[in-house]
RNA sequence: GCCGAAGUGGUGGAAUUGGUAGACACGCUGGAUUCAAAAUCCAGUGCUCCGGCGUGAGGGUUCGAGUCCCUCCUUCGGUACCA
């Protein structure tokens, strides 16, 4: 009898089960390892073979952790709110919670069938009460806070009421949109409701109107990362700009930590240059600039003070508060034309017609204040209200897009720097020599970038001023599937935030979650929970990253119903050591939950800075998508085309995707669906009964298809999709060749990082492995195995895998050290080695990837307990050691012989001996011997 | 456009970080076993006109370059009127 992997599985599952073998304990004296996954979220479909790829990653770094003596945290759960449930919910009328738990049920049965090490009593639902009970405390405490730029972290708001109460708003220096500025008296003087607000614009949680995402098909604002080309991130919807009053969470107060805290990480460069780019920091000054008929300065924020003399115009956001006054009476039917041309153009027009800029003059001059020039004041769609001071001084010399406005009505456009000597450079590149700039002529450009800030400073008309693009964080949502707000408002309109033992505040029972389209949560129908004892809640909900910004902690200490996770739990395991998961989180999830993270560690609730050390983005495992080509003809009747009869994108055909399953070759160029496919094929699509197939030996109907005719299919590779038909079960991979196979196989695919379509070809080579390893103590279905002591050279195999595939889990260089595997295998084979000592200390090697035939193997080798508490085998040095190396001789960087010597020659030795050696002589060619370098260990190079 | 990653056999991919390029596996070829097939096992497999040539192209540094430097090309990922 073979491995028998069907049987061997489900023993070890119960087994384990039973014996809680990956039960982890919070109270031990064993250092800590805290492996991640990025948790799911249980979709209907499932998980397929791509989703295990960084789940089978982490339980072998976590298992292997564990064979070293640490105590290892490797915890899975379920990112159970969001969208596509509640959107299933009003297709079919099930509510959310019913169908996310029966995925989440299907995604533990997938999961459980891989053999992960997860300790399931840890398991999170952000859906739950009892988890989102400490979301919204969370929101609770970002609401009671602001950030303090003198302390450089979040202080509790009652002590900004204490600095208000006596020096107004001038003397805080806190992360703020407060717009204008107020004394100690003026606020006192300000009602319960006028303070409420006040404080508002200083709450890391706040609500405010601004203009936000809306998606009107899924009936809910959303935020900038999730949106993507002006189309909703989830299903594609469009997304235009809407003014709503809205929650939001003052992110950009931690810009500069978020940005400078990533150096220290082992993230990767892609990673780490995507989080700074969407944080976009920039370097600049802010300048005034007086107005001629107005006594309102411009605000603008520039990173080119040093061209203010090419300034020939200004562009201000057609929203800008300023644009009304600033407008003149014979200017204002062209302002409000641009205004409403840019207002009726959707996010995505815009994005379509980048090039194409819409502005209009009002009428008013700004005075340039180094030489007194009136600069005339437009209005352009191109320059961004939320983005530095919403206006800037447009400088056509030096900036692509100045130009093309300054071109397009006809703007004076003024040279100030000479760039003759930088050939290559482009407008904006800050190199050349000033010119046509009175004090700064003849200076180069960073040396004029500095002595303008030095003037705008004496002058007081500007100062040093740093830009983010990054935004504050939409926080509502206008859906019922999330958490609701714990906020309720009394009967004056001030906000409250409710207290800890008033939470959680659940999610009250709706049959009608339909999103209505004024933009009102589907919570507000449900009126009786909206109106509490003379208070009204709050019905909008939180967004998807609200529940997994900070999951990771609950993990710790997860049932805890006192705290979020306890004191002892968190100083314990700190933060997470290795954590992996999608790119596609690189800026959303990750940047939010390290700025929860932030906050919760300036109220000394954690107690690191950061919450990931080590970050891994593993690859997509990608489907192919097989179509054929279809034509519909004018009387109705439906022909399919091989792909070889069709050239180009011709017309009137469809790409119709079908099952992979019917279709031959698949994956490759020449699949095709013969008479067999095609049959199934029409099983499944019985309203293409009685179509024309056209092949290269003629057209058929399905009763005449010729046995050697083929329809050649279209193969593209891409999302593994319900969609496409081309979604593969990791199930049913399992069943036929086993959980440890297919682990070994999706790690043996390549670098873990690295996307790639799915393609079992290679599969057999793995199983072939795994059938060498247990067929080395195994005849006839009995196990064979010799007590007597080891060889030295089957201990000098064994200890050099041991050493390989140690150092390649380090690096997370899985593939390679499933290689290692299989040459320790062939190479025991040919030694025909079945010793006990070497079989023992292979076995708990190869726990961590194959879990479930080591331990067989374990146990059947007489073993205690179970091979996953054994220590992880460190190679001895000893057995590694050669005595003698043969170098390659090279002349010149050819290998031209070979020469063997010690070991621990030394290169002095060697190289008289290579001299000496009278073989040689024949490439010498007659030349003299320049140089013999000895490289030791590796190779004799002799330079003639 | 900008930022980032990467280009190695028929294929997936290795290469101790500057030291015998192509490990390991798939595929293919031949052989063994079999009535036959599957499965299994063994051998071979970068190209070659057998001099050599070979890591996207061209140049450079070096005794020696897949690896370092410069120029260019291609692919993928991110991002975009960001002042």
């Amino acid at each position: 009898m073979d491995f028998n992997h069907n049987e061997v599985e489900q023993k070890w599952k119960k087994y384990w089960q039973k014996k809680g073998t990956y039960k982890v304990s919070n109270d031990t004296s064993l250092p800590k390892y805290y492996v991640l996954d990025m948790f799911p979220y249980p979709s209907g479909a499932g998980l397929h073979v791509g989703h295990p790829l960084g789940y089978i990653a982490s339980d072998i770094v976590a298992r292997s952790k564990k064979q070293q003596g640490f105590n290892v945290l490797h915890p899975m759960g379920y990112d159970a709110f969001g969208l596509p449930a509640e959107q299933y919910a009003i297709q079919t009328g099930v509510h959310p919670e019913k169908s996310t738990n029966e995925n989440i049920k299907t995604y533990r049965a997938q999961l459980d069938n891989l053999g992960f090490n997860y300790d399931w009593d840890r398991q999170v639902k952000t859906c739950e009460p009892n988890y989102y009970k400490w979301t919204q405390w969370i929101m609770t405490e970002l609401f009671s806070h602001y950030y303090d730029l003198d302390s450089n972290k979040a202080e509790p708001i009652s002590s900004l009421i204490e600095k208000f109460k006596t020096s107004g708003s001038t003397g805080v220096n806190a992360a703020n949109n407060q717009e204008s500025t107020f004394s100690a008296q003026e606020w006192k003087e300000m009602s319960t409701l006028e303070k409420d607000q006040t404080l508002m614009n200083y709450r890391l949680a706040y609500r405010k109107t601004g203009h936000v995402n809306w998606c009107e098909a899924l009936g809910t604002v959303l935020a900038n990362d999730e949106v993507k080309d002006g189309l909703s991130e989830r299903g594609g919807h469009p997304v235009e700009r809407r003014a709503m009053m809205q929650w939001s969470l003052r992110i950009t107060a931690y810009a500069e930590r978020l940005l400078n805290d990533m150096q220290p990480l082992d993230w990767s460069d892609a990673l780490k240059s995507m989080q700074s780019n969407w944080i976009g920091r920039s370097e600049g000054a802010q300048l005034f600039f007086n107005v001629t008929n107005s006594s309102e300065k411009i605000e603008v924020f520039t990173t080119r003070p040093d061209t203010i003399f090419g300034a020939t115009f200004m562009v201000l956001a057609p929203e800008h508060e300023l644009v009304e006054v600033l407008t003149t009476a014979d200017q204002k039917s062209a302002i409000d034309a641009c205004i409403g041309e840019v207002k009726n153009k959707s996010e995505r027009e815009r994005l379509a017609e980048v090039k194409e800029m819409t502005g209009a003059f009002t009428g008013s001059y700004a005075i340039n204040p180094f030489n007194g020039a009136h600069i005339p004041i437009w209005i352009g769609d191109y320059v961004l209200k939320d983005y530095g001071t919403g206006a800037i001084m447009a400088v056509p010399s030096d900036d692509d897009r100045d130009r093309t406005f300054a071109n397009k009505y006809g703007l004076d456009i003024v040279d100030v720097v000479d760039k003759s000597n930088f050939a290559g450079a482009g407008a904006s590149d800050k190199v050349g020599e000033m010119i046509n700039s009175d004090f700064l002529n003849g200076m180069s450009v960073k040396d004029a970038i500095k002595l303008m800030f030095d003037k705008m400073a004496q002058k007081g008309i500007g100062n040093k001023m740093i830009n983010y693009k990054l935004r504050d964080a939409n926080f509502s949502r206008q859906r019922y599937w999330g958490e609701p707000f714990p906020v309720y408002y009394d009967t004056d309109g001030v906000s409250h935030a409710l207290s800890l033992d008033q939470l959680p505040l659940e999610l009250p029972k709706l049959d009608d979650f339909k999103p209505t389209k004024d933009g009102k949560s589907p919570l507000a129908k449900a009126t009786d929970w909206v109106n509490h004892n003379g208070t009204i809640r709050e019905t909008d909900t939180m967004p998807g990253f609200a529940g997994s910004s900070w999951y990771f902690l609950r993990y710790m200490d997860a049932g805890n119903p006192e705290e979020f996770a306890s004191k002892s739990a968190l100083d314990y395991w700190q933060d997470v050591d290795f954590y992996i998961g999608g790119a596609e989180h690189a800026v959303g999830h990750l940047m939010y939950s390290r700025f929860w993270h932030k906050f919760l560690f300036d109220k000394g609730l954690v107690p690191t800075n950061e919450p990931f050390k080590k970050l891994v983005n593993q690859g997509m495992i990608q489907g192919v998508i097989e179509s054929i080509y279809l034509r519909k003809n004018e009387d109705g009747s439906n022909t399919f085309m091989s792909a070889d009869l069709v050239d180009e994108e011709a017309d009137g055909l469809v790409k119709m995707p079908v099952h992979v399953d019917f279709v031959s070759n698949y994956g490759l160029p020449n699949s095709y669906l013969d008479k067999d496919g095609l049959q199934q094929f029409l099983a499944w699509r019985s309203d293409y009964e009685g179509s024309t197939f056209e092949t290269k030996l003629g057209a058929f109907t399905i009763g005449t298809f010729a046995i050697d005719a083929k329809v050649i299919t279209v193969s593209e590779v891409g999302k593994m999709s319900k969609r496409y038909y081309n979604v593969v079960n990791p199930d049913d991979v399992v069943a036929k060749y086993g959980a440890d196979c297919f682990r070994m196989y999706e790690m043996f695919l390549g670098p873990i990082e690295q996307s790639k379509p799915w393609d079992t070809k290679g599969i057999d080579g793995v199983s072939k492995f795994l059938r060498k390893l247990w067929n080395l103590v195994h005849d006839d279905g009995q196990l064979i195995i010799s007590d007597e002591k080891a060889s030295p050279e089957e201990l000098k195999v064994l200890h050099t895998a041991i050493k390989k595939i140690n150092d390649d889990i380090e690096k997370l260089s899985l593939n390679t050290s499933i290689s290692a595997f299989m040459v320790c295998v062939n190479e025991l084979k040919k030694l025909e080695c079945n010793k006990r000592e070497i079989l023992t200390v292979l076995t708990s090697l190869i726990a961590p990837f194959a879990p479930f035939m080591s331990e067989e193997l374990w146990h059947q080798l007489g073993e205690e307990g179970s091979v996953h508490h054994s220590k992880f085998p460190q190679h001895n040095p000893a057995y590694l050691v050669e005595s003698q190396f043969t170098y390659p001789i090279c002349f010149n960087g050819k290998k031209r012989d070979e020469m063997s010597f010690d070991a621990d020659a030394n290169p002095e030795d060697i190289e008289s001996a290579v001299k000496a050696n009278k073989d040689l002589d024949k490439w010498l060619e007659g030349k003299a011997i320049k140089k013999v370098i000895v490289v030791p260990k590796r190779m004799v190079n002799i330079v003639i």
